[in-house]
DNA sequence: GCTCGCGTCGAACGGTCGTTTGAACGCGAA
DNA sequence: TTCGCGTTCAAACGACCGTTCGACGCGAGC
């Protein structure tokens, strides 16, 4: 915001604290590998390598730490579909149709998920939130339904002729399908397939996972 | 097991002690409204109106509880899947249709889900087990696959011309819709279309995700 | 040089947690 | 009536939790 030669991807707040940067990652870290109950702040100091005050200094209170990090999460995540699903309109005349409308939906969190992506952690983060979060979380889920707006509006322009009722119900059933590619489903495929299904190839799963959810919403 | 005057629907143990089934429901109850987590001992005994003791007395540990009743509701569950499964077999000479076997897996979680069943709880506390439950159980559904074979099975031999990869990653969407079916997401759902969408139905709900979910997996 | 404010520190506080203890209780069998 | 055993009870234990407190270091501004 002043020197321009600072470089912090970060939202549009001022360069923070390393202190505070360094609480924040841990927490999400932590958080993300082994949920938010079961990690305390002294464990997100000690992995910081802060002192244990510094979550309350700098955060207010365990509780909005946590609220910080979903917040901001969710909104890079929901602003990169947006991204997506503009870019699509834009190559459509404003009409995109319903498969490039669910890559929009389905890509980011896919493409943040890859192995070799430092975001995986958070995908990670927001999968615990939405179904461990706070109840603050939880209704922040509920309410802000802005952007899923945004997709279900342009499915109904693409398919004017299904009532909306079906285009709620099946959205809904493709959301399902997204939420439901925690790592841990992952290994239970892989597990029960012998080894067949491999989730390395992210542009596969995507065909897959697009594939079938097209086919689902024309049924 | 001795007097069959005794309409125990439980399990096959023996008829047990009054206070031991009050915590059982209790937790059950607490557990799958506000999570594992937040629901402490004392929480279940005042609820159950039992001594604290008790817990610990006739499961040994709370985690023990927990472990219990998560057994035994995903036991009931798997079983009248699978024997809708044999049902659906003997229908069809052994070769059920892909739709049929879908609906084997759909129907038992969203029948008890109905909101005049007393299973209803149930349901929701192998939801919440799914995500926020012990290593232990976690490793259980890791490891318990044998249920989720039949059904691979079943459809590999429905759809003997699909690759076996292919048959194991749209079951895993299937699987992904059914865990989705959370009651947040309706409530999501019902928010975002403005109360278009009625969950009431349970017999409606499962034809939609069986169009959805049988395009998908024939895509 | 002094003060002020921000950040960090160790230490502690009050509370809740799961679990354990040992005594009391109820009740059928000896 | 007495014994034995399974169950229930009130009370406490020790551990861990999130949070707060007061002191301290230190660079910026008057």
């Amino acid at each position: 915001m002043t020197d321009p030669l600072i470089q912090d991807p970060s939202e549009t707040e001022e360069a923070e604290a390393a202190t505070k940067q360094a609480v924040f990652n841990a927490a999400e870290r932590l958080f993300a590998l082994h949920g938010f109950q079961n990690v305390s702040v002294r464990d997100i100091t000690a992995e910081a390598g802060v002192n244990l005050a510094s979550v309350n200094y700098h955060f207010g209170s365990k509780d909005a730490l946590l609220f910080e990090i979903f917040r901001r999460r969710t909104s890079e995540l929901n602003r990169e579909r947006a991204r997506m699903l503009h870019e699509a309109a834009a190559r459509h005349d404003g009409k995109p149709p319903v498969r490039d409308i669910l890559e929009a939906y389905f890509a980011p969190p896919l493409r943040w998920a890859n192995p070799d992506n430092d975001r995986r952690i958070s995908v990670q983060f927001i999968i615990r939130a939405r179904s461990e979060g706070t109840a603050e979380m939880r209704e922040v889920l509920r309410n802000d339904v802005s952007h899923l707006e945004r997709f279900a509006g342009a499915l109904m322009a693409a398919r004017p002729d299904l009532p909306k009722e079906d285009v709620y119900w099946r959205l809904h059933f493709v959301l399902g399908m997204v939420h439901n590619n925690r790592f841990a489903e992952f290994d239970r495929l892989h597990h029960l397939s012998g080894g067949l299904t491999r989730e390395g190839d992210v542009d596969a799963l995507l065909k897959r996972m697009l594939d079938f959810a097209e086919a689902g919403f024309n049924a």
